[in-house]
DNA sequence: GCTTAAAACTGTCTTTTAGCAGTTTTGAAA
DNA sequence: TTTCAAAACTGCTAAAAGACAGTTTTAAGC
């Protein structure tokens, strides 16, 4: 079993605990999974059997939304949770969940999660601003969907995975998504994606090659939504 | 200085843990306020002074958007909380909040509230599942704003208002709120909010009466959006 | 019961976006 | 290197939604 100690994800909820004692009976019951690319590890609608963190790799989280239409809810990584609405609420996960890559993950069941937070209130409280985060940043999103023009939201979701995955040097992102994902997150359909992308070539401030996407001038692409949209920044 | 011993808002987190006895030297530290009908107490980037209660009232939570645009977050009456996304990330509240008629609150600085979560590690627990659900409704909604028409965006405003609020013998909402309030809840223009109201009535599906709104026959109403959005709660 | 400003409503026009039907390109596997 | 299915792309059309300019209705105060 991988060794939190051991582990990297300084961001991680559980390693920032570590220090307190209590939690060390916890983390013992954790279980290791490892994903291939496309594996799908969260059925949306199945029993929920607890929480996820990315120990590493890449994930998306859908939701099938209307018409059987996917709605892509957020991209994680090193670090991060997954399937926390499991929790609370539904017994069952309102979400799926599938790695981009090659993943590892970490999983609790819920049982052990439920006990653990009632035994460590810090990670308890860590976990009530992690869900505050959350909502933040899917309340701005409803506004931008409320709000933005398709061509406003697509730049948005570049800017978005820039930020999340960044570009290695060739000045592609870290990160490859098939236009149908970038239309999944941005509310839109492919070809709007498409057509977006393409203009942006266009005007010098996007990149791309084949798959591969990149951002070729990052002030002039946040001053194209920026403009009217102080303060977004989820 | 309102005795939460003997209020009657059942749902309230504060009221739910009253039985800890540790909580009692923080409600002292409770602050009454009265808002008049139209009375903003939160505004939208002000520095966070705390969390709010509703005691009695109605509520709207605003965000400024693109082009100056309104968006109604969401309504709030007895029990429910306000003002909750000042805490933890920003110092600043992402949002406005507004009495809709006159509104009695419960204030607790964030000082108080910080200091009452870690000395009462349950009432942080139903913060978290709190937190949790908000972020749930929230991620349906950014589904809904993504995918539905704005018929169907219109309609489920209606059911929601109708869910939280209720109609009175008359066949009218509880609650009487613009037609441009319902248009920047839901998403759209004020013109479009009409337009399908009067069509909605003229299918025998809504009722209305200058302002006074109701809904005339709830199970086709809820068919229309039903049809295809088999699992939308919020 | 008048008066009047605000809110509700209507018709028309323009823009935006989605959907469809195809063609071209890409990149992985034989 | 060739093959071929999937992905990317393009042009066209229809539908949806927003914006504008006005008219009518409402309800609150005199």
């Amino acid at each position: 079993m991988t060794d939190c100690f051991a582990c990297e994800n300084t961001n991680c909820l559980i390693k920032k605990n570590l220090k307190n004692p209590k939690i060390e009976k916890y983390i013992v019951e954790k279980h290791n999974i490892k994903c291939k690319k496309a594996q799908q590890f969260i059925m949306e609608g199945a029993p929920a059997h607890g929480l996820f963190f990315v120990r590493k790799g890449q994930v998306k989280v859908v939701k099938t939304g209307i018409y059987g239409r996917e709605q892509i809810v957020r991209f994680a990584h090193d670090g991060e949770i997954i399937g926390h609405r499991g929790f609370g609420a539904g017994k069952n996960y309102p979400i799926g969940a599938l790695a981009i890559k090659e993943t590892f993950l970490c999983n609790f069941t819920n049982e052990v999660m439920v006990k653990m937070l009632r035994d460590v209130p810090e990670l308890t409280f860590d976990m009530m601003l992690f869900y505050s985060e959350e909502l933040n940043r899917s309340e701005t999103k409803v506004r931008k969907f409320a709000q933005m023009t398709v061509r406003e939201k697509v730049i948005d979701s570049f800017l978005y995975i820039n930020r999340k995955f960044g570009q290695s040097e060739d000045g592609f992102f870290n990160i490859q998504l098939p236009r149908k994902d970038f239309a999944d997150f941005a509310g839109t359909t492919e070809e709007q994606v498409i057509r977006i992308i393409s203009s942006l070539k266009k005007e010098s401030l996007l990149k791309s090659k084949g798959k591969k996407i990149g951002i070729a001038n990052i002030s002039l692409l946040k001053k194209e939504i920026s403009e009217h949209n102080y303060f977004l920044d989820s």
